[in-house]
RNA sequence: GGGCAGUUAGCUCAGUUGGUAGAGCACCGCCUUCACACGGCGGGGGUCGUAGGUUCAAGUCCUGUACUGCCCACCA
């Protein structure tokens, strides 16, 4: 399509067009009968109302990376698409819009409503798997899920009647977090804890038969209704004549008992607690255990039931206020102070969340989550491996698990109540009958289960359990679940324990937990902080693959990104130095790929050097993408083309180009081409709209099939091209540049202006090496000319320099301070010094001479003879010039 | 209360088995050099939070400590 042209990279219409190619092509889609190492990757579903955000940009990017890179290493690649109904999340996007019709859910009734939020999921549910697309990410569109299409949908009826066949789901009361706003149960880990500032009640319960009182602290009075028992610590000298005896409820005169448990801490408060199993988890707990009457005082929408006596009818809020009121008429109240202590909040309106007892339906947790955790490190590792122990200590303490929540956006759960005979039925398809009295009076729960619960089985739900297909047996477990640690409890542990009880295999054999992506001053990006950094924007602004490049960029393991705009505005800086270094490539091809010669014998040292630094590159790239250093991967893909490729190589092949040798010329041009190619592949996994580009751009030998990048393979090792030796040679010359350019830039000679240049190489090998690469010396340092001399022939007022013993003279006119000269090689000898001592404390150390490795010790030597010779033709110099300078005077 | 990270150049961060501190951005100077000013060349800048310990040698290992952040948790 495009020659090469512009000398700005446009992204635009490169991404629409590759994006448009890799979709109606099917480019991504897998066979799962091809050959290949299985590799696969199901996506961490966005929610179904989700926007894109940065923290998907990262996740997607992160897996993208992986993906792409293992199709390049000839493995049978699967990445799933899909999206989560999102239930409570989903449920409150339409009710907002129906609000805005004065209409609430209840107004449409169950089945409407439904049908509405589907209808809504079919206008809007399309956004997010666009924004993916733009992304580059190659997924197997043929293959996108949706936690409630068919498939899936018959997977998690499956998982929920087994289960309870397997006594492993179960109804009963229990104490659960209540939303009253969203009107539904919450999981535990669904309630966000935070900080409130509060207030401490001391309150006073009489001791009946007794001339004592007992004091209680309590952070709600609002529940005293409620109280069924005062628990002490059993040691707790205080109060151990009291336990047995009974206390009298203030207010209302209710008698309830004095119990004992190690749970009270004696320290706090008053070292008495008033126990309320009916509103606060704890006291659920002492409740069960000691035999306590359960009394419920507020109702599911926060009202004072019947059961609270005077305060019925009451808010939670106003009882509050009324008994903190009476309470003290009566002189009850003996003291209050300030207290600031966690209060749970709902994780999707944050309004406060309320302990209440009901009825609910759970997964009994504890022989999931044996098998969960038993199967990390060996059969799953989670990587970076200090969130092991996060992992671990989930499920070590982890409470069954509360299904249902009280909404209509979901899979309904599959259990049906017979009207007749009050018989349980629990089935994959809906029963028509009674199986125990045959009547047809079957009533269906009315909760959906939890999203997450759905979520849970996406590695093989995915892949068309519980049918036996061929993706489940190519590519299950998946290789590799990249997500952020922030799910770690919702979804990672629960496909762990469901995953192996249902497959018998973990899920997946890694998983990569990635940072949260916060803005520049280490915050949350959020909505209200008006601080985020919006994917879609930045693709708009600098393209695609900056943003990707940025985002792989940061991926350190273990540590949060902070993003802001310079950055990715600064990795686009790199895109466009790529597009124009392809330019360079393309107008010396000239439209035609060169003839293949043998790389591995190829003379020239630069071309020896740069296709070193390529297989080191190569090498590099492969074992960072292998051991999920995202950041190195990139890194050396950075550092190879901008300061090794475009900084000296394509200035090194300049004169090659314009050389009249045929023989020269081809050998450059093919060396250019190639490590071009292979560089393109290197870096395609993280920015593959760019690569794909010029790629497809790049002259082909006549008749070579050549497939497009998004399928070519990673190339492979060329162990006769890497020449470390060869590669010190360049390094050699690239100093004795340097320093000529330093002695320019530092004395204020004009880098145009051509200078003289002396050298006096230690050795044949530099003699000979400078000899060979004289115009390319010539052309890099800008030179008149260069001569290999000795001693006498060096003029005084000459500025200098040592690399690698050889030293360089570049010979002043009267036209430069001279003074600067002698104030810089001062300088350099100061530093030389430095190093000097730094060898020398070691060299002088018996010690370390006896104990160090003879290689560090052998290391050390040398370098001190080479800054011991440096110092001295540098000194020598430096008399020199000194005296030069007086005979001026 | 418990656990886990982080603390390295002005900023954001690398630093894989311990062997003379690196990058990008920012900064300073020079340059309209025929791929690129989204550029080129050169330069300045860090006693690696702090106190100890192990070692010939510590940013790197161990212990204590300070600060910041995150997660978990039943202090009513």
């Amino acid at each position: 399509m495009s020659e090469i042209l512009a000398s700005a990279y446009e992204p635009k219409n490169v991404e629409a067009h590759w994006r448009k190619h890799w979709e109606d092509e099917h480019v991504f889609t897998p066979d799962p009968q091809a050959p290949g190492e299985p590799y696969s990757i199901v996506i961490p579903p966005p929610n179904v109302t989700g926007a894109l955000h940065i923290g998907h940009a990262l996740n997607l990017t992160l897996i993208d990376v992986l993906i792409r890179h293992a199709r390049q290493l000839g493995k049978n690649v699967l990445w799933v698409p899909g999206t989560d109904h999102a239930g409570i999340a989903t449920q409150n996007v339409v009710e907002r819009a129906l609000a805005r019709e004065n209409l609430t859910r209840h107004d449409l009734g169950r089945e409407a409503f439904v049908e509405r939020v589907w209808g809504w999921r079919e206008e809007y549910g399309h956004r997010i798997l666009d924004q993916i697309a733009s992304l580059g990410c190659s997924v197997d569109w043929t293959r996108l899920r949706f936690t409630m299409d068919e498939g899936l949908s018959r997977a998690v009826r499956r998982v929920f009647v087994k289960l309870y066949e397997e006594g492993l789901i179960y109804k009963g009361d229990y104490i659960i977090n209540w939303c009253s706003r969203c009107h539904t149960a919450l999981a535990d880990d669904e309630v966000e804890h935070e900080n409130v500032h509060g207030h401490l009640w001391q309150v006073r319960y009489h001791v009946l038969d007794s001339d004592t009182d007992i004091i209680i602290a309590t952070t709600r009075p609002e529940t005293i209704p409620g109280d069924t028992a005062i628990c002490v610590h059993p040691e707790d000298s205080r109060y151990t004549h009291l336990i047995g005896k009974y206390a009298v409820l203030p207010v209302l005169g209710r008698k309830i008992p004095i119990i004992a448990d190690s749970y009270v801490d004696r320290e706090f408060g008053t070292g008495a607690l008033k126990v309320t199993p009916c509103h606060d988890h704890n006291d659920w707990m002492l409740g069960k255990r000691h035999n306590l009457e359960f009394i419920q005082v507020i109702d599911e929408n926060g009202i004072m039931k019947s059961e609270s006596g005077p305060y019925v009818g009451l808010t939670k809020e106003e009882c509050r206020k009324q008994i903190v009121h009476d309470l003290e008429e009566r002189g009850d109240l003996v003291g209050v102070s300030d207290l600031d202590h966690a209060v749970g909040h709902c994780y999707r309106c944050h309004t406060v969340v309320e302990p209440h007892v009901s009825t609910q339906w759970f997964v009994a947790t504890t022989k999931l989550a044996k098998e969960a955790r038993d199967a990390v490190p060996n059969l799953t590792q989670i990587l970076p491996e200090t969130w092991q122990k996060t992992y671990y200590h989930w499920l070590d303490t982890i409470r069954d698990w509360c299904i249902s929540r009280q909404i209509w956006w979901g899979h309904r759960i599959p259990a049906w109540t017979c009207q007749e005979c009050g018989q349980i039925l629990v089935a994959e398809e809906d029963p028509t009958v009674c199986t125990k009295c045959g009547s047809s009076k079957l009533l269906q729960e009315e909760d959906v289960l939890d999203t997450w619960f759905s979520s849970s089985l996406w590695p093989f739900s995915t892949m068309g359990w519980p049918d036996e297909t061929l993706e489940l047996r190519r590519w299950y477990p998946t290789s590799v679940l990249i997500t952020g640690f922030d799910i770690i409890f919702f979804w990672v542990a629960r496909m762990m324990m469901l995953g192996l009880h249902f497959m018998h295999e973990v899920p997946f054999k890694h998983v990569y937990l990635h940072a949260l992506v916060r803005d520049a001053e280490g915050r949350k990006m959020s909505k209200s902080t008006g601080n985020v950094i919006d994917p879609v924007v930045m693709i708009e602004k600098y393209g695609c693959d900056a943003l990707r490049f940025t985002l792989t960029a940061f991926a350190a393991m273990g540590r949060d990104i902070r993003l802001s705009e310079d950055r990715i505005e600064g990795y686009r800086h790199f895109i466009n130095k790529l597009w124009n270094a392809a330019r360079f490539t393309m107008l010396n091809l000239g439209g035609e790929a060169p003839t293949p010669c043998d790389l591995g014998i190829i003379s020239g040292v630069h071309h020896e050097w740069i296709l070193h630094r390529l297989e080191e590159a190569k090498q590099n790239v492969r074992k960072a993408l292998a051991d999920y250093r995202f950041n190195d991967a990139a890194q050396t893909c950075y550092k190879f083309l901008w300061a090794e490729f475009c900084d000296w190589y394509l200035e090194l092949v300049k004169p090659d180009m314009q050389s009249q040798d045929a023989v020269r010329k081809n050998a450059a041009k093919y060396v250019l081409y190639t490590v071009m190619r292979e560089f393109l592949i290197l870096l395609h996994p993280i920015t593959p709209f760019v690569t794909a580009e010029i790629w497809q751009a790049m002259p082909v030998v006549a008749g070579e099939d050549v497939p497009e990048l998004a399928k070519a393979a990673y190339p492979n090792e060329r162990p006769d091209c890497l020449k470390p030796a060869q590669a010190a040679k360049m390094e050699f010359l690239q100093g004795v540049i340097v320093a000529v350019r330093t002695i320019k830039a530092e004395l204020g000679i004009s880098p145009g202006k051509k200078v003289h240049l002396l050298l006096q190489p230690v050795g044949d090998e530099q003699t000979s090496l400078i000899k060979a690469n004289e115009n390319l010396i010539l052309t890099l340092a800008r030179l008149e000319d260069l001569q290999v001399v000795f001693d006498h022939a060096v003029p005084k007022a000459s500025a200098s320099a040592v690399v690698q013993g050889c030293q360089i003279v570049v010979p002043l006119k009267g036209t430069v301070d001279l003074a600067q000269e002698l104030a810089r090689l001062d300088k350099q000898l100061a530093k030389l010094e430095k190093n000097l001592i730094n060898v020398n404390k070691h060299l002088n150390d018996p010690n370390f001479l006896q104990k160090a490795s003879s290689e560090v010790v052998e290391r050390d030597r040398k370098l001190a003879t080479e800054l011991l010779d440096n110092q001295a033709k540098l000194l020598n110099m430096r008399e020199r010039f000194a005296k030069a300078l007086e005979e001026t005077d």
